[in-house]
DNA sequence: ACATTTCTCTAGCGGTCGCTACAAAAATGA
DNA sequence: TCATTTTTGTAGCGACCGCTAGAGAAATGT
């Protein structure tokens, strides 16, 4: 329950009849003197570098360069700010699976993708190491933060399980392999590459382990 | 540095003479009220459950059912504790993994053993889920505890692949095979399997995905 | 008996946590 | 100009953090 975390357009604006897609009709009172996505930016780093108890308010007032309560206003207590944190990384950052999933024509070759680019992003020195989703709720004393995450791991495992019951439908899969378990496989794989980059591990051992993991895929 | 850490015997006494394995030679002020193992094994639990930071003196004094001056003088400060309980956790829960590697005539059977006794270890109900090493320590905010407990994950990764390399030498496994890669597949899929356990999964699915994990393991 | 040693209990230290009241500042509408 | 609305900076709230001083309790040595 908090006052209210504004947003760009208020609800009550988009019910209005001809407003032909006004961006932003100047409101009121003094304005914001910050930019929002690039404090937010700001703090999807803080978070996925130290998670989500680790990283304090002040830190984040610190590193978005804004008072606590510009934070507040904007974002909502520090748990709301962290859910916003965890939806646009998938957005920027974790989209990668998701995308291998639904681009490719096989499991396999989604799979295999998906663990290739895995490498690539968990080493990326633009960023912190491993995945965001992985990391930044273990050992999490807000029980509703860590199950947040966890649900979405889990989330993750189901959607690639989904992907491998369509190839067994189409028959591009035989019909006797387990799937969950499978996906399972792929998703523990993914887990354990993210804890291996943050342990140190490079883009090419990644892979090389990758592909260790790809090489006894079930064949067609 | 700190008060000092009473331990069962003093360095002196057993730079003594002629004392022929005395084992306690009664200490001469008031004896604990507690038995300093099965403290230490509550707060093995503890930190398991909770991590390093999500554990709190107040929690751990609760827990193992003394008083804080009380677990000053018996164990050091939080991280000294901490580092005591990790240690004994690797005797006490982690030994399955060593055990595995000394044992078994190949590496190939060593990790498969590894993989299917972690399934069990980490899904036993008896305590906390998944492994205190992988967990307990990430997002830390005092380095030297993460720093700790990341090089005895990358210490159990170099083993297995002395294990493996070790194969190589006597020719159990062909030379052109990556140890250093393989090895780290198996560390992955043991942390991967950590991070499942906690998140939800069954013995049997981590059997079933350890079982995938082995399967195009390379033959002789 | 009595001094000595060690542990336990109560109480509380300084510091940081997440969060917010309050007033000044900066915009708009009249 | 001036009332209204919203954001900003300061300053600090109560709660918990890791940790410890100090007094009393329970053992041993002489």
């Amino acid at each position: 329950m908090h006052p209210m975390v504004s947003n760009k357009v208020s609800s009550k604006e988009s019910e209005e009849t001809g407003a032909k897609a006004r961006p932003a009709a100047k409101p009121r009172g003094r304005p914001r003197s910050f930019d929002r996505e690039t404090a937010l930016e700001k703090a999807i780093l803080a978070f996925w570098e130290h998670g989500y108890e680790a990283t304090s308010v002040s830190d984040l007032t610190r590193v978005m360069d804004i008072g606590a309560p510009s934070l507040y206003s904007a974002f909502g207590d520090k748990q709301s700010l962290f859910e916003e944190v965890v939806r646009e990384y998938g957005v920027r950052y974790g989209s990668f699976a998701d995308r291998a999933l639904a681009e490719e024509s096989t499991a396999c070759a989604a799979v295999a993708r998906m663990l290739r680019e895995a490498a690539a992003e968990y080493t990326d020195p633009a960023h912190p190491y491993g995945c965001l989703v992985v990391h930044a709720a273990t050992n999490c004393s807000t029980p509703e933060v860590e199950q947040s995450l966890r649900g979405r791991r889990n989330a993750s495992i189901a959607a690639i399980r989904s992907r491998i019951e369509a190839d067994i439908a189409t028959g591009a899969l035989p019909p006797d392999i387990d799937a969950a378990a499978l996906a399972r496989h792929a998703g523990a794989m993914i887990q354990g590459m993210s804890q291996q980059a943050r342990d140190g591990a490079s883009r090419e051992e990644l892979e090389a382990l990758a592909e260790i993991a790809m090489a006894n895929w079930p064949r067609t």
